[in-house]
DNA sequence: ACAACATCTTAGCAAGGGCTAAATTTAGGT
DNA sequence: ACCTAAATTTAGCCCTTGCTAAGATGTTGT
């Protein structure tokens, strides 16, 4: 008798979106880890869950807890009392969320946001950007950059 | 000795960004949840849990312990096998979740990116944009309107 | 009125991600 | 070489957010 009705086409469509949210975010605190790492490594050779913890504002032992999963998940690899690597994955990861961080941060910036803000929004933001928005963001910041 | 290092300072407040990317997921679901009751009680005349977990893409369940949870934060109110009201708080939260959410989804939009993909991304980036940010998108979505 | 069905709730489980406190191991200074 | 301080790990706790299965309650059609 009902015509396949559309409120619930709406609300699948909304689901999807969610369950695609909460997808993003059991990768969010990974990304910010091998990003972190990566940088420290970059930066003073190594990386250390003492580093970890103080950049990411957490304690040693909660760092301690995910560095084991993100190993559990092949992004890492440490020996006991050792400093922390990246494998392949891990390596490949971070590359791939620093340019999307720093896409993002540019792209504020170029809207007009101020820098200490830019960091901040970037931050949350970068988890959350499709590659179509991504390209979109550095479309603008390229454009923004020719004109001056 | 040691000249106040700056190397410090830039992990203290990549610390302080970090603290609030977690402390906006605790009010994430939380928005999400008023801003779909808000939006049910509007278009069907009441929020029922199976409805939101229709909407959600989770089990009814699990929207029932998120609920009691609301209730506790104050921001729903129901009563056992009744359907589920906002509080005062809960609708100021929703009405202003929604016009983030809005301004997010149509600056995408402006941006230039296509609007199934708008709709995916806005859901995750509203959570993350300051209001600093916000103002600078709703300005460019403006001038866009504008100039068309 | 009442049986069948839908909805809601409860109970119990798991994983993620945070904490403190108490080992344990490593590294540095004398 | 050894003692101490720093770093790391472990153990045990908490809350959130998801699930399934089973029980309780409401609603509806005949």
């Amino acid at each position: 008798m009902c015509p396949p009705d559309d409120l619930n086409a709406e609300a699948r469509r909304h689901a999807e979106r969610f369950q695609r949210v909460r997808e993003a975010h059991q990768t969010e605190l990974a990304e910010d880890y091998v990003e972190l790492i990566a940088h420290l490594i970059e930066e003073t050779g190594e990386a250390r869950v003492v580093d970890l913890a103080g950049w990411l504002g957490v304690t040693n032992a909660t760092v301690n807890n995910t560095i084991q999963r993100l190993q559990r998940d092949g992004l890492v690899t440490t020996k006991p009392y050792r400093s922390i690597f990246l494998t392949d994955a891990g390596r490949e990861l971070a590359e791939q969320s620093r340019k999307r961080h720093d896409i993002v941060r540019e792209f504020l910036i170029a809207l007009g946001v101020d820098s200490q803000t830019a960091d901040i929004d970037a931050e949350g933001i970068e988890h959350h950007v499709s590659s179509a928005t991504l390209k979109a963001f550095a479309k603008f910041v390229n454009k923004a950059r020719r004109s001056t």
